[in-house]
DNA sequence: TTATAAATGTTATATTATTACACAGCGTTA
DNA sequence: TAACGCTGTGTAATAATATAACATTTATAA
Protein backbone atom coordinates (compact mmCIF):
# COMPACT_ATOMS: atom_id res chain seq x y z
CA UNK A 1 0.00 0.00 0.00
CA UNK A 2 1.36 3.23 -1.23
CA UNK A 3 0.46 6.82 0.90
CA UNK A 4 -2.73 6.90 1.89
CA UNK A 5 -4.21 9.64 -0.38
CA UNK A 6 -8.39 9.33 1.38
CA UNK A 7 -9.02 9.54 5.03
CA UNK A 8 -10.65 6.27 6.39
CA UNK A 9 -14.35 6.83 7.78
CA UNK A 10 -13.23 6.94 11.61
CA UNK A 11 -10.29 9.26 10.23
CA UNK A 12 -12.58 11.59 8.82
CA UNK A 13 -14.78 11.61 11.56
CA UNK A 14 -12.70 12.78 14.20
CA UNK A 15 -10.70 15.01 11.74
CA UNK A 16 -13.56 16.73 10.73
CA UNK A 17 -14.77 17.50 15.05
CA UNK A 18 -11.11 19.06 15.47
CA UNK A 19 -11.22 20.82 12.17
CA UNK A 20 -14.63 22.53 13.47
CA UNK A 21 -13.03 23.33 16.83
CA UNK A 22 -10.39 26.48 16.74
CA UNK A 23 -8.65 24.95 20.10
CA UNK A 24 -7.34 22.05 21.15
CA UNK A 25 -9.83 18.79 21.58
CA UNK A 26 -8.14 16.26 24.23
CA UNK A 27 -8.96 12.78 23.25
CA UNK A 28 -11.66 11.31 25.64
CA UNK A 29 -13.69 14.89 24.98
CA UNK A 30 -13.21 13.91 21.55
CA UNK A 31 -14.20 10.65 22.09
CA UNK A 32 -17.16 11.37 23.56
CA UNK A 33 -18.06 13.72 20.88
CA UNK A 34 -18.09 10.61 18.49
CA UNK A 35 -19.70 7.87 20.13
CA UNK A 36 -23.29 8.83 18.58
CA UNK A 37 -20.97 8.36 15.10
CA UNK A 38 -20.48 4.66 16.51
CA UNK A 39 -16.83 4.84 17.45
CA UNK A 40 -17.10 3.82 20.98
CA UNK A 41 -13.57 3.02 22.20
CA UNK A 42 -10.38 5.21 23.28
CA UNK A 43 -8.55 3.01 20.67
CA UNK A 44 -10.16 3.44 17.57
CA UNK A 45 -9.72 7.73 18.87
CA UNK A 46 -5.98 6.78 19.44
CA UNK A 47 -5.79 4.94 15.90
CA UNK A 48 -6.98 8.20 14.40
CA UNK A 49 -5.29 10.45 15.68
CA UNK A 50 -2.04 9.10 15.43
CA UNK A 51 -2.37 8.72 11.66
CA UNK A 52 -3.76 12.47 11.78
CA UNK A 53 -0.64 13.27 13.31
CA UNK A 54 1.74 11.52 11.01
CA UNK A 55 -0.15 13.11 7.78
CA UNK A 56 0.54 16.51 9.60
CA UNK A 57 -3.33 16.86 9.15
CA UNK A 58 -3.72 17.79 13.22
CA UNK A 59 -1.01 18.26 15.80
CA UNK A 60 -0.76 17.39 19.06
CA UNK A 61 -0.06 20.40 21.98
CA UNK A 62 2.27 18.07 24.26
CA UNK A 63 1.94 20.13 27.29
CA UNK A 64 -1.81 19.87 27.02
CA UNK A 65 -2.20 16.29 25.86
CA UNK A 66 -4.23 17.74 23.14
CA UNK A 67 -5.06 17.72 19.56
CA UNK A 68 -5.44 20.80 16.73
CA UNK A 69 -6.06 20.73 13.42
CA UNK A 70 -3.56 22.24 11.05
CA UNK A 71 -4.56 25.48 9.82
CA UNK A 72 -1.95 25.29 6.82
CA UNK A 73 -3.57 23.72 3.93
CA UNK A 74 -0.14 22.89 2.60
CA UNK A 75 1.07 21.45 5.79
CA UNK A 76 4.36 20.58 5.20
CA UNK A 77 5.31 21.11 8.28
CA UNK A 78 4.06 18.28 10.22
CA UNK A 79 6.97 17.96 11.71
CA UNK A 80 7.79 21.42 12.53
CA UNK A 81 5.74 23.10 14.89
CA UNK A 82 5.63 26.11 16.95
CA UNK A 83 2.46 27.05 19.35
CA UNK A 84 1.57 30.18 21.31
CA UNK A 85 -0.16 28.87 24.39
CA UNK A 86 -2.06 31.53 27.00
CA UNK A 87 -1.81 30.05 30.32
CA UNK A 88 -4.97 31.86 31.96
CA UNK A 89 -7.55 30.92 29.12
CA UNK A 90 -5.58 28.19 27.57
CA UNK A 91 -6.21 29.76 24.18
CA UNK A 92 -3.85 27.98 21.46
CA UNK A 93 -2.30 29.54 18.16
CA UNK A 94 -0.37 27.80 16.08
CA UNK A 95 2.84 30.02 14.76
CA UNK A 96 3.61 30.17 11.05
CA UNK A 97 7.11 32.68 11.38
CA UNK A 98 9.12 32.07 8.45
CA UNK A 99 12.20 33.66 10.13
CA UNK A 100 12.11 31.18 13.43
CA UNK A 101 11.12 28.16 11.75
CA UNK A 102 14.44 28.63 9.28
CA UNK A 103 16.36 29.23 12.34
CA UNK A 104 15.26 26.16 13.67
CA UNK A 105 15.24 24.13 10.80
CA UNK A 106 19.10 25.32 10.63
CA UNK A 107 20.02 24.68 14.33
CA UNK A 108 22.63 22.18 14.62
CA UNK A 109 24.15 20.97 18.06
CA UNK A 110 27.78 19.93 18.29
CA UNK A 111 26.85 16.56 19.12
CA UNK A 112 26.20 15.08 15.55
CA UNK A 113 22.33 14.82 16.32
CA UNK A 114 20.38 14.43 13.06
CA UNK A 115 16.86 16.27 13.62
CA UNK A 116 13.81 15.48 11.27
CA UNK A 117 11.45 17.39 13.83
CA UNK A 118 10.96 19.42 16.29
CA UNK A 119 7.98 21.14 18.46
CA UNK A 120 8.20 24.65 20.34
CA UNK A 121 5.19 26.05 22.92
CA UNK A 122 5.38 29.48 23.59
CA UNK A 123 3.59 29.97 27.20
CA UNK A 124 1.98 33.42 28.20
CA UNK A 125 -0.51 35.67 28.51
CA UNK A 126 -2.72 36.71 25.30
CA UNK A 127 -4.15 40.03 25.30
CA UNK A 128 -7.03 39.62 26.43
CA UNK A 129 -6.04 37.75 29.44
CA UNK A 130 -2.67 40.23 30.22
CA UNK B 1 7.10 32.51 54.51
CA UNK B 2 9.87 33.91 52.40
CA UNK B 3 10.96 32.12 49.45
CA UNK B 4 11.82 28.60 50.88
CA UNK B 5 15.68 28.47 50.32
CA UNK B 6 16.26 24.88 51.32
CA UNK B 7 14.74 22.31 49.65
CA UNK B 8 12.25 19.47 51.96
CA UNK B 9 13.15 15.56 52.64
CA UNK B 10 10.81 14.62 50.10
CA UNK B 11 11.92 17.01 47.85
CA UNK B 12 15.54 16.55 48.56
CA UNK B 13 15.61 12.25 47.56
CA UNK B 14 13.78 12.80 44.58
CA UNK B 15 15.88 15.30 43.97
CA UNK B 16 18.41 13.58 44.46
CA UNK B 17 17.84 10.53 42.54
CA UNK B 18 16.87 12.47 39.59
CA UNK B 19 20.44 13.88 39.86
CA UNK B 20 22.25 10.40 39.92
CA UNK B 21 20.36 9.52 36.56
CA UNK B 22 21.84 11.22 33.39
CA UNK B 23 18.31 10.49 31.53
CA UNK B 24 14.94 11.79 32.13
CA UNK B 25 12.78 9.39 34.85
CA UNK B 26 9.24 8.86 34.59
CA UNK B 27 7.13 9.62 38.00
CA UNK B 28 6.04 6.11 38.70
CA UNK B 29 9.59 4.54 38.15
CA UNK B 30 10.80 7.63 40.57
CA UNK B 31 8.00 6.21 42.81
CA UNK B 32 9.32 2.43 42.79
CA UNK B 33 12.69 3.79 43.69
CA UNK B 34 11.72 6.23 46.29
CA UNK B 35 9.29 3.56 48.67
CA UNK B 36 12.43 2.21 50.17
CA UNK B 37 12.55 5.83 51.63
CA UNK B 38 9.30 5.94 53.18
CA UNK B 39 7.75 7.90 49.77
CA UNK B 40 4.43 5.78 49.35
CA UNK B 41 2.35 7.30 47.03
CA UNK B 42 2.18 9.25 43.93
CA UNK B 43 1.25 12.51 44.86
CA UNK B 44 4.21 12.72 47.44
CA UNK B 45 6.37 12.38 44.10
CA UNK B 46 4.15 14.70 41.65
CA UNK B 47 4.31 17.48 44.66
CA UNK B 48 7.63 17.39 44.37
CA UNK B 49 8.22 17.25 41.13
CA UNK B 50 6.41 19.76 40.84
CA UNK B 51 8.23 22.12 43.40
CA UNK B 52 11.53 21.02 41.85
CA UNK B 53 10.51 21.97 38.35
CA UNK B 54 9.16 25.38 39.68
CA UNK B 55 12.52 26.87 41.06
CA UNK B 56 14.08 25.63 37.75
CA UNK B 57 16.02 22.17 39.80
CA UNK B 58 14.79 19.93 36.97
CA UNK B 59 12.77 19.80 33.75
CA UNK B 60 9.83 18.26 32.31
CA UNK B 61 10.34 16.86 28.56
CA UNK B 62 6.73 17.13 27.74
CA UNK B 63 7.14 15.18 24.95
CA UNK B 64 7.83 11.78 27.13
CA UNK B 65 6.57 12.84 30.72
CA UNK B 66 9.78 12.38 32.23
CA UNK B 67 11.66 14.52 34.23
CA UNK B 68 15.48 15.30 34.37
CA UNK B 69 17.87 17.58 36.28
CA UNK B 70 19.01 20.58 34.91
CA UNK B 71 23.13 20.58 34.52
CA UNK B 72 23.22 24.41 34.90
CA UNK B 73 24.00 25.11 38.21
CA UNK B 74 22.48 28.82 38.11
CA UNK B 75 19.49 27.79 36.15
CA UNK B 76 17.60 30.98 35.92
CA UNK B 77 16.21 29.35 32.82
CA UNK B 78 13.57 26.91 34.33
CA UNK B 79 11.23 28.86 32.08
CA UNK B 80 13.40 28.66 28.44
CA UNK B 81 14.39 25.18 27.67
CA UNK B 82 15.45 23.55 24.86
CA UNK B 83 15.67 19.89 24.56
CA UNK B 84 17.40 17.04 22.19
CA UNK B 85 15.72 13.86 22.03
CA UNK B 86 16.88 10.57 20.30
CA UNK B 87 13.84 9.01 19.08
CA UNK B 88 15.82 5.45 18.67
CA UNK B 89 17.99 5.11 21.87
CA UNK B 90 15.88 7.87 23.70
CA UNK B 91 18.53 9.85 24.57
CA UNK B 92 18.06 13.36 25.98
CA UNK B 93 20.55 16.59 26.34
CA UNK B 94 19.35 19.95 27.28
CA UNK B 95 20.94 22.38 24.75
CA UNK B 96 22.40 25.23 26.05
CA UNK B 97 22.78 27.41 22.65
CA UNK B 98 23.09 30.86 23.38
CA UNK B 99 22.38 32.41 20.29
CA UNK B 100 19.14 30.08 19.91
CA UNK B 101 17.96 31.27 23.34
CA UNK B 102 18.21 34.86 22.70
CA UNK B 103 16.30 34.41 19.00
CA UNK B 104 13.71 32.59 21.09
CA UNK B 105 13.50 34.85 23.96
CA UNK B 106 12.61 38.17 21.48
CA UNK B 107 10.25 36.41 19.23
CA UNK B 108 7.14 38.25 18.91
CA UNK B 109 4.59 36.85 17.33
CA UNK B 110 1.55 39.48 15.81
CA UNK B 111 -1.11 38.94 18.30
CA UNK B 112 0.36 40.87 21.47
CA UNK B 113 1.12 37.81 23.64
CA UNK B 114 2.79 38.30 26.50
CA UNK B 115 5.48 35.42 26.92
CA UNK B 116 7.03 34.57 30.03
CA UNK B 117 8.29 30.54 28.79
CA UNK B 118 8.73 28.23 25.95
CA UNK B 119 9.92 25.01 26.13
CA UNK B 120 11.53 23.22 22.54
CA UNK B 121 12.37 19.76 21.74
CA UNK B 122 14.10 18.73 18.97
CA UNK B 123 13.85 14.98 17.44
CA UNK B 124 15.78 12.80 15.25
CA UNK B 125 18.90 10.88 15.92
CA UNK B 126 21.90 10.43 17.58
CA UNK B 127 24.83 9.76 16.32
CA UNK B 128 24.99 5.90 17.65
CA UNK B 129 21.73 5.26 16.22
CA UNK B 130 22.34 6.91 12.80
C1' DT C 1 -5.69 -14.09 -7.34
C1' DT C 2 -2.86 -13.98 -3.69
C1' DA C 3 -0.03 -11.65 -0.58
C1' DT C 4 0.48 -7.87 2.34
C1' DA C 5 -0.24 -3.51 4.51
C1' DA C 6 -3.58 -0.75 6.86
C1' DA C 7 -7.64 -0.13 9.32
C1' DT C 8 -11.40 -1.82 12.37
C1' DG C 9 -13.88 -3.50 16.64
C1' DT C 10 -13.65 -5.09 21.23
C1' DT C 11 -12.02 -6.11 25.83
C1' DA C 12 -8.93 -5.46 29.13
C1' DT C 13 -5.20 -3.16 31.23
C1' DA C 14 -1.28 0.03 31.88
C1' DT C 15 0.35 4.54 32.74
C1' DT C 16 0.07 9.24 34.17
C1' DA C 17 -1.95 12.62 37.17
C1' DT C 18 -5.34 14.83 40.39
C1' DT C 19 -9.09 15.44 44.13
C1' DA C 20 -10.25 15.45 48.73
C1' DC C 21 -9.39 15.53 53.50
C1' DA C 22 -6.89 15.67 57.93
C1' DC C 23 -3.00 17.40 59.96
C1' DA C 24 1.94 19.29 61.11
C1' DG C 25 5.57 22.93 61.03
C1' DC C 26 7.13 27.53 60.43
C1' DG C 27 7.08 32.55 60.18
C1' DT C 28 4.35 36.74 60.76
C1' DT C 29 1.84 39.73 63.27
C1' DA C 30 -1.91 41.04 66.31
C1' DT D 1 1.25 34.01 73.45
C1' DA D 2 -2.32 33.15 70.14
C1' DA D 3 -4.23 33.36 65.71
C1' DC D 4 -3.34 33.14 60.99
C1' DG D 5 -1.47 32.08 56.43
C1' DC D 6 1.38 29.39 53.90
C1' DT D 7 3.80 25.29 52.62
C1' DG D 8 4.46 20.71 53.08
C1' DT D 9 3.04 15.80 54.56
C1' DG D 10 0.39 11.31 54.52
C1' DT D 11 -3.26 8.52 52.86
C1' DA D 12 -7.07 6.79 50.11
C1' DA D 13 -9.62 7.07 46.24
C1' DT D 14 -10.31 8.23 41.61
C1' DA D 15 -9.72 10.63 37.16
C1' DA D 16 -7.47 11.14 32.84
C1' DT D 17 -4.46 9.54 29.32
C1' DA D 18 -2.75 5.79 26.55
C1' DT D 19 -1.55 0.99 25.02
C1' DA D 20 -1.60 -4.36 24.59
C1' DA D 21 -3.61 -8.26 22.61
C1' DC D 22 -6.49 -10.61 19.54
C1' DA D 23 -9.75 -11.51 15.80
C1' DT D 24 -11.49 -9.67 11.71
C1' DT D 25 -12.06 -6.75 7.56
C1' DT D 26 -10.73 -3.73 3.80
C1' DA D 27 -7.63 -1.77 0.40
C1' DT D 28 -3.70 -2.01 -2.50
C1' DA D 29 0.10 -4.24 -5.04
C1' DA D 30 2.25 -7.97 -7.44
ZN1 LIG E 1 0.52 23.04 11.12
ZN1 LIG F 1 -5.76 34.24 27.37
ZN1 LIG G 1 18.12 23.64 32.56
ZN1 LIG H 1 20.21 7.38 19.87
Amino acid sequence: MQKQETLTKNQKIILDLIEKSDQPLKAYSILFDVKKKGINAPLQVYRALDKLVKIGKIHKIESRNAFIACKNSKCQIANATIFSICESCEDVTEIHDHKLSEHLRDFKDNKGMKYNKYNLEFFGLCKKCV
